[in-house]
DNA sequence: TATTGTTATACTCTATAACTATA
DNA sequence: TATAGTTATAGAGTATAACAATA
Protein backbone atom coordinates (compact mmCIF):
# COMPACT_ATOMS: atom_id res chain seq x y z
CA UNK A 1 0.00 0.00 0.00
CA UNK A 2 1.43 3.44 -0.71
CA UNK A 3 1.76 5.62 1.87
CA UNK A 4 -0.58 8.88 1.70
CA UNK A 5 1.29 11.87 1.68
CA UNK A 6 -0.31 13.42 4.70
CA UNK A 7 0.60 17.30 4.03
CA UNK A 8 -1.89 19.24 6.49
CA UNK A 9 -3.27 22.23 5.45
CA UNK A 10 -1.77 25.72 6.60
CA UNK A 11 -5.03 26.38 7.99
CA UNK A 12 -5.31 23.59 10.15
CA UNK A 13 -2.45 24.77 13.32
CA UNK A 14 -3.61 27.65 15.75
CA UNK A 15 0.02 29.43 15.11
CA UNK A 16 -1.46 30.05 11.26
CA UNK A 17 -4.31 32.20 12.49
CA UNK A 18 -2.34 34.01 15.14
CA UNK A 19 -0.60 34.68 13.01
CA UNK A 20 -2.87 35.97 10.04
CA UNK A 21 -4.96 38.15 12.65
CA UNK A 22 -1.25 39.36 14.46
CA UNK A 23 0.38 40.75 11.56
CA UNK A 24 -2.97 42.27 10.41
CA UNK A 25 -3.16 44.10 13.73
CA UNK A 26 0.76 45.06 13.63
CA UNK A 27 0.30 45.95 9.92
CA UNK A 28 -3.33 48.31 10.86
CA UNK A 29 -0.83 49.82 13.81
CA UNK A 30 2.11 50.67 11.69
CA UNK A 31 0.06 52.72 9.37
CA UNK A 32 -1.61 54.56 12.09
CA UNK A 33 2.27 55.11 13.49
CA UNK A 34 3.35 56.33 9.94
CA UNK A 35 1.17 59.18 10.18
CA UNK A 36 3.23 60.19 12.99
CA UNK A 37 6.55 59.45 11.38
CA UNK A 38 7.17 56.69 13.51
CA UNK A 39 7.63 52.95 13.19
CA UNK A 40 6.65 50.24 15.45
CA UNK A 41 10.34 49.52 16.14
CA UNK A 42 10.41 52.95 17.28
CA UNK A 43 7.56 53.03 19.28
CA UNK A 44 8.71 50.11 21.77
CA UNK A 45 11.63 51.97 22.28
CA UNK A 46 9.90 55.65 22.87
CA UNK A 47 7.12 53.19 24.98
CA UNK A 48 10.26 51.95 27.52
CA UNK A 49 11.58 55.51 28.09
CA UNK A 50 8.49 56.59 28.63
CA UNK A 51 8.38 57.77 32.51
CA UNK A 52 11.88 57.26 33.15
CA UNK A 53 14.67 59.46 33.24
CA UNK A 54 17.83 57.78 31.89
CA UNK A 55 18.10 54.25 30.12
CA UNK A 56 21.35 52.66 28.80
CA UNK A 57 21.06 51.42 25.20
CA UNK A 58 22.29 48.18 26.33
CA UNK A 59 19.42 47.94 28.65
CA UNK A 60 16.32 48.53 26.06
CA UNK A 61 17.98 46.06 24.15
CA UNK A 62 17.99 43.56 27.12
CA UNK A 63 14.23 44.89 27.84
CA UNK A 64 13.03 44.29 24.64
CA UNK A 65 15.45 41.88 22.96
CA UNK A 66 17.08 43.27 20.46
CA UNK A 67 20.90 43.58 20.05
CA UNK A 68 22.77 46.70 20.64
CA UNK A 69 23.42 47.34 17.21
CA UNK A 70 20.05 47.15 16.40
CA UNK A 71 19.08 49.51 19.22
CA UNK A 72 21.64 51.66 18.09
CA UNK A 73 20.33 52.36 14.68
CA UNK A 74 16.94 53.09 15.86
CA UNK A 75 18.25 55.55 18.74
CA UNK A 76 19.67 57.39 15.12
CA UNK A 77 16.99 57.61 13.84
CA UNK A 78 14.87 58.71 17.17
CA UNK A 79 17.65 61.25 18.08
CA UNK A 80 17.51 62.63 14.09
CA UNK A 81 13.61 63.37 14.96
CA UNK A 82 14.45 65.01 17.76
CA UNK A 83 12.42 62.64 20.07
CA UNK A 84 15.29 60.74 21.85
CA UNK A 85 18.80 62.20 23.43
CA UNK A 86 22.03 60.40 23.98
CA UNK A 87 24.19 61.71 26.60
CA UNK A 88 27.28 60.27 28.28
CA UNK A 89 26.81 58.25 31.26
CA UNK A 90 27.70 60.15 34.56
CA UNK A 91 29.88 57.62 36.78
CA UNK A 92 30.75 54.95 34.03
CA UNK A 93 31.25 56.48 30.90
CA UNK A 94 30.53 53.27 29.06
CA UNK A 95 27.09 53.88 29.45
CA UNK A 96 25.01 56.37 27.87
CA UNK A 97 21.95 57.85 28.70
CA UNK A 98 18.72 57.83 26.86
CA UNK A 99 15.88 60.03 27.37
CA UNK A 100 12.59 61.68 25.88
CA UNK A 101 13.18 65.35 24.56
CA UNK A 102 9.84 67.48 25.12
CA UNK A 103 8.84 66.18 22.00
CA UNK A 104 9.33 62.82 22.65
CA UNK A 105 7.47 63.00 25.94
CA UNK A 106 4.83 65.35 24.18
CA UNK A 107 4.23 62.63 21.18
CA UNK A 108 4.11 58.96 23.34
CA UNK A 109 0.66 59.83 25.17
CA UNK A 110 -0.98 60.18 21.61
CA UNK A 111 1.05 57.11 20.03
CA UNK A 112 -0.33 55.14 22.95
CA UNK A 113 -3.67 56.23 22.48
CA UNK A 114 -3.22 54.91 18.69
CA UNK A 115 -2.51 51.72 20.30
CA UNK A 116 -5.36 51.73 22.58
CA UNK A 117 -7.94 52.71 19.72
CA UNK A 118 -5.87 50.18 17.23
CA UNK A 119 -6.76 47.47 19.61
CA UNK A 120 -10.08 48.04 20.00
CA UNK A 121 -10.82 48.15 16.50
CA UNK A 122 -9.58 44.43 16.29
CA UNK A 123 -10.91 43.16 19.53
CA UNK A 124 -13.29 45.66 20.99
CA UNK A 125 -16.12 43.57 20.16
CA UNK A 126 -15.06 40.74 22.10
CA UNK A 127 -16.56 39.73 25.38
CA UNK A 128 -14.16 40.69 28.62
CA UNK A 129 -14.29 36.90 29.44
CA UNK A 130 -13.00 35.63 25.41
CA UNK A 131 -10.49 38.39 26.07
CA UNK A 132 -9.38 37.39 29.32
CA UNK A 133 -8.99 33.91 28.54
CA UNK A 134 -7.23 34.08 24.96
CA UNK A 135 -4.61 36.49 27.37
CA UNK A 136 -4.41 33.82 29.78
CA UNK A 137 -3.37 31.39 27.37
CA UNK A 138 -1.14 33.56 25.99
CA UNK A 139 0.56 34.46 29.26
CA UNK A 140 0.98 31.17 29.85
CA UNK A 141 2.59 30.05 26.54
CA UNK A 142 4.86 32.67 27.31
CA UNK A 143 5.39 31.33 30.78
CA UNK A 144 5.86 27.93 29.51
CA UNK A 145 8.42 28.61 27.25
CA UNK A 146 10.36 31.99 28.97
CA UNK A 147 9.88 33.57 25.75
CA UNK A 148 11.48 37.53 26.89
CA UNK A 149 12.02 39.46 23.70
CA UNK A 150 9.22 41.79 22.77
CA UNK A 151 8.16 41.10 19.73
CA UNK A 152 8.43 44.57 17.00
CA UNK A 153 8.08 43.38 13.76
CA UNK B 1 -6.18 70.50 37.03
CA UNK B 2 -3.45 69.21 35.32
CA UNK B 3 -4.03 66.64 32.69
CA UNK B 4 -3.03 62.62 33.29
CA UNK B 5 -0.74 61.58 30.20
CA UNK B 6 -2.57 58.10 30.42
CA UNK B 7 0.11 56.00 28.36
CA UNK B 8 -1.76 52.50 28.63
CA UNK B 9 0.85 49.90 28.88
CA UNK B 10 2.66 47.22 26.05
CA UNK B 11 0.89 44.40 28.40
CA UNK B 12 -2.95 46.14 28.00
CA UNK B 13 -3.10 45.24 24.40
CA UNK B 14 -3.95 41.83 23.46
CA UNK B 15 -2.48 42.36 19.83
CA UNK B 16 0.51 42.67 21.94
CA UNK B 17 0.08 38.97 23.51
CA UNK B 18 -0.88 37.89 20.03
CA UNK B 19 2.32 39.32 18.25
CA UNK B 20 4.14 38.06 21.07
CA UNK B 21 3.35 34.68 20.94
CA UNK B 22 2.76 34.50 17.35
CA UNK B 23 6.28 35.47 16.48
CA UNK B 24 8.01 33.41 18.82
CA UNK B 25 5.88 30.54 16.87
CA UNK B 26 7.04 31.83 13.32
CA UNK B 27 10.93 31.74 14.76
CA UNK B 28 10.34 28.53 15.77
CA UNK B 29 9.18 27.25 12.87
CA UNK B 30 11.79 29.12 10.67
CA UNK B 31 14.35 27.50 12.56
CA UNK B 32 13.21 24.46 11.48
CA UNK B 33 12.75 25.09 8.24
CA UNK B 34 16.18 26.21 7.98
CA UNK B 35 17.33 22.73 8.72
CA UNK B 36 15.75 22.22 5.44
CA UNK B 37 17.40 25.06 4.07
CA UNK B 38 13.75 26.99 3.66
CA UNK B 39 12.44 29.72 4.86
CA UNK B 40 8.40 30.44 5.88
CA UNK B 41 8.22 32.48 2.46
CA UNK B 42 9.52 29.43 0.32
CA UNK B 43 7.37 27.44 2.84
CA UNK B 44 4.00 28.84 1.56
CA UNK B 45 4.83 28.55 -1.84
CA UNK B 46 5.84 24.93 -1.79
CA UNK B 47 2.55 24.67 0.08
CA UNK B 48 0.35 26.71 -2.25
CA UNK B 49 2.10 24.66 -5.12
CA UNK B 50 1.55 21.08 -3.54
CA UNK B 51 -1.07 18.68 -5.14
CA UNK B 52 -1.40 21.02 -8.30
CA UNK B 53 -0.20 20.61 -11.63
CA UNK B 54 0.50 23.94 -12.38
CA UNK B 55 0.13 27.63 -10.91
CA UNK B 56 0.80 31.10 -12.48
CA UNK B 57 2.83 32.95 -10.39
CA UNK B 58 0.26 35.45 -10.77
CA UNK B 59 -2.10 33.19 -9.11
CA UNK B 60 0.13 32.63 -6.28
CA UNK B 61 0.21 36.03 -5.55
CA UNK B 62 -3.20 36.73 -5.49
CA UNK B 63 -3.63 33.87 -2.85
CA UNK B 64 -0.97 34.64 -0.45
CA UNK B 65 -1.47 38.24 -0.98
CA UNK B 66 2.26 38.83 -1.80
CA UNK B 67 3.03 41.14 -5.03
CA UNK B 68 4.09 39.34 -8.50
CA UNK B 69 7.69 40.51 -8.03
CA UNK B 70 8.32 39.02 -4.10
CA UNK B 71 6.99 35.89 -5.83
CA UNK B 72 9.21 36.32 -8.71
CA UNK B 73 12.43 36.25 -6.22
CA UNK B 74 11.08 33.74 -4.12
CA UNK B 75 10.84 31.20 -7.49
CA UNK B 76 14.31 32.42 -8.11
CA UNK B 77 15.57 30.93 -5.09
CA UNK B 78 12.97 27.93 -5.09
CA UNK B 79 14.71 27.26 -8.60
CA UNK B 80 17.94 27.55 -7.62
CA UNK B 81 17.46 24.53 -5.09
CA UNK B 82 15.59 22.49 -7.64
CA UNK B 83 12.04 22.65 -5.82
CA UNK B 84 10.22 24.47 -8.51
CA UNK B 85 10.09 24.39 -12.34
CA UNK B 86 9.06 26.98 -14.73
CA UNK B 87 7.42 26.29 -18.00
CA UNK B 88 6.35 28.88 -20.34
CA UNK B 89 2.49 28.57 -20.36
CA UNK B 90 0.66 26.59 -23.30
CA UNK B 91 -2.15 28.63 -24.70
CA UNK B 92 -0.90 32.26 -23.92
CA UNK B 93 2.50 32.62 -23.26
CA UNK B 94 2.73 35.35 -20.61
CA UNK B 95 1.91 32.89 -17.89
CA UNK B 96 3.92 30.82 -16.49
CA UNK B 97 3.59 27.08 -15.06
CA UNK B 98 4.61 26.80 -11.82
CA UNK B 99 5.26 23.10 -10.57
CA UNK B 100 7.03 21.51 -8.10
CA UNK B 101 10.17 19.02 -8.54
CA UNK B 102 9.88 15.65 -7.71
CA UNK B 103 12.73 16.95 -5.07
CA UNK B 104 9.83 19.72 -3.97
CA UNK B 105 7.17 16.84 -3.64
CA UNK B 106 9.16 14.73 -2.06
CA UNK B 107 10.54 17.60 0.73
CA UNK B 108 6.89 19.01 1.24
CA UNK B 109 5.52 16.26 3.26
CA UNK B 110 8.47 16.70 5.63
CA UNK B 111 7.91 20.08 6.81
CA UNK B 112 4.55 19.77 6.76
CA UNK B 113 5.35 17.60 9.77
CA UNK B 114 7.68 20.42 11.05
CA UNK B 115 4.46 22.51 10.70
CA UNK B 116 2.62 20.06 12.77
CA UNK B 117 5.23 19.46 15.47
CA UNK B 118 5.85 23.18 15.64
CA UNK B 119 2.20 24.09 16.35
CA UNK B 120 1.91 21.11 18.77
CA UNK B 121 4.73 22.48 20.84
CA UNK B 122 2.95 26.05 21.50
CA UNK B 123 -0.45 24.94 21.30
CA UNK B 124 -0.40 21.40 22.06
CA UNK B 125 -1.40 21.84 25.70
CA UNK B 126 -4.69 23.48 25.17
CA UNK B 127 -7.81 21.57 25.63
CA UNK B 128 -9.45 20.96 22.63
CA UNK B 129 -12.42 23.58 23.36
CA UNK B 130 -9.63 25.97 24.25
CA UNK B 131 -8.02 25.54 21.01
CA UNK B 132 -11.72 25.87 19.00
CA UNK B 133 -12.43 28.68 20.86
CA UNK B 134 -9.31 30.92 19.88
CA UNK B 135 -9.43 29.77 16.28
CA UNK B 136 -12.72 30.80 15.95
CA UNK B 137 -12.14 34.12 17.75
CA UNK B 138 -9.66 34.51 14.55
CA UNK B 139 -11.34 33.43 12.20
CA UNK B 140 -14.40 36.00 12.98
CA UNK B 141 -11.58 38.54 13.67
CA UNK B 142 -10.39 37.69 9.40
CA UNK B 143 -13.84 37.70 8.36
CA UNK B 144 -15.30 40.73 9.63
CA UNK B 145 -12.12 42.80 8.43
CA UNK B 146 -12.11 40.95 5.37
CA UNK B 147 -8.42 39.73 5.84
CA UNK B 148 -6.88 37.40 2.64
CA UNK B 149 -3.42 37.82 2.88
CA UNK B 150 -1.46 35.00 3.61
CA UNK B 151 0.86 35.98 6.62
CA UNK B 152 4.54 35.15 5.54
CA UNK B 153 6.88 36.80 8.14
C1' DT C 1 40.60 41.54 29.89
C1' DA C 2 35.62 42.66 29.81
C1' DT C 3 31.84 45.58 28.49
C1' DT C 4 29.41 49.49 26.00
C1' DG C 5 28.20 51.37 22.00
C1' DT C 6 29.30 51.85 16.91
C1' DT C 7 29.93 50.36 12.47
C1' DA C 8 30.26 47.25 8.45
C1' DT C 9 28.30 43.61 6.18
C1' DA C 10 24.78 40.70 4.84
C1' DC C 11 20.32 38.64 4.43
C1' DT C 12 15.08 38.42 4.40
C1' DC C 13 10.88 40.47 3.43
C1' DT C 14 8.40 44.05 1.42
C1' DA C 15 6.78 47.61 -1.90
C1' DT C 16 6.92 50.66 -5.98
C1' DA C 17 7.74 51.37 -10.43
C1' DA C 18 10.02 51.00 -14.74
C1' DC C 19 10.85 47.55 -18.15
C1' DT C 20 10.07 43.29 -21.56
C1' DA C 21 7.48 40.15 -23.78
C1' DT C 22 3.13 38.58 -25.02
C1' DA C 23 -1.64 39.17 -26.08
C1' DT D 1 -3.47 48.95 -24.70
C1' DA D 2 -3.45 45.65 -21.17
C1' DT D 3 -1.41 41.98 -18.61
C1' DA D 4 2.45 38.69 -16.85
C1' DG D 5 6.73 38.43 -15.27
C1' DT D 6 11.35 40.68 -14.32
C1' DT D 7 14.36 43.85 -12.51
C1' DA D 8 16.09 47.94 -9.99
C1' DT D 9 15.73 50.52 -6.13
C1' DA D 10 14.56 51.43 -1.59
C1' DG D 11 13.66 50.74 3.22
C1' DA D 12 12.71 48.20 7.62
C1' DG D 13 14.20 44.69 10.48
C1' DT D 14 17.46 41.36 11.93
C1' DA D 15 21.98 39.24 13.07
C1' DT D 16 27.05 38.64 13.35
C1' DA D 17 31.32 40.31 14.02
C1' DA D 18 35.04 43.52 14.12
C1' DC D 19 36.14 47.85 16.28
C1' DA D 20 37.09 52.01 19.62
C1' DA D 21 36.46 53.86 24.10
C1' DT D 22 36.08 53.00 28.74
C1' DA D 23 36.52 50.36 32.87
Amino acid sequence: MPKPPKVSPLEAHLGYWLRFVSNHVSHAFSVKLAACDVTVAEWVVLRELHGEDAVAPSEIAARIGMTRGAISKLVDRLAAKALVTRRPGRDDRRYQSLALTAAGRALVPGLAALADRNDAEFFGHLKPAERAAIEAVMREIVRRHGLRTVPTN
